[in-house]
DNA sequence: TTGTCGTACTACGTCTGTCGTACTATGTCT
DNA sequence: AGACATAGTACGACAGACGTAGTACGACAA
């Protein structure tokens, strides 16, 4: 029934993504299965956003690119992964910080 | 040290100030003062994102002004309320549900 | 064999909400 | 006289999400 909005999503697309990325490197489909996954169905990234993610998070340094083979038969097929950086660990831990904050204020003008 | 981003804050300007109208209309520069309040001095919105708010949301009829006299005088000073409509408190709760919804899904995101 | 589904993206343009900056105007306090 | 609180309005820039569309390949079913 209820949806989280984008406008809520977006404070928390680049956190959920790091988040993935902490355990090991991965890509793009891989890591929007992960967090509807994590999420347990509830959230699920779009790809537009995952993908214009990527560019920002990498020119922000908080994630860094690399090719790896899909096929190790050799044929020449490769996919871009991503690794987050210690920038991006950084970054992660603050937004950690930030949510513990906006949870002890949001609460304050909610009911239940 | 750290704060509320605006790309976190977006997602909850509205039930904000909703929050505050819905115990009695009120006015810009007193809803500005009751969320640094309430959110323990946490939370200051900015003024242009408080008046721009009040434009799309009397547009979506989330809430209705009306203009006071300030001094009861006479002297034509007026000043304009925003009151919550029906369709605001119903807004307002599907807004607590989806931050029901958003408290449970980033949390499996978060480290503490 | 043709079409759909899953995988794995890229490109482009639009829209919304926030923000910086700046300006107006009044009253009170120092 | 100048700062500060009150109570706003106007304007333009910017970032991030989204809709739409297109590419390409392999598997699998009708």
């Amino acid at each position: 029934m209820v949806e989280i909005s984008s406008d809520v999503s977006r404070g928390y697309n680049d956190t959920m993504i790091l988040s993935v990325l902490k355990k090991e490197p991965s890509y793009g489909y891989e890591i929007s299965k992960q967090i509807k996954l994590i999420s347990g169905g509830k959230y699920i990234i779009k790809e537009t956003t995952l993908y214009s993610a990527f560019t920002r998070m990498e020119k922000n340094q908080h994630i860094e690119s690399f090719t790896l083979d899909t096929d190790p038969g050799g044929n020449g097929k490769k996919r871009t992964y991503y690794r987050i950086t210690d920038k991006g660990r950084e970054y992660y831990r603050e937004k950690c910080e930030e949510w513990a904050l906006t949870k002890d204020v949001i609460e304050k003008f909610i009911e239940q």
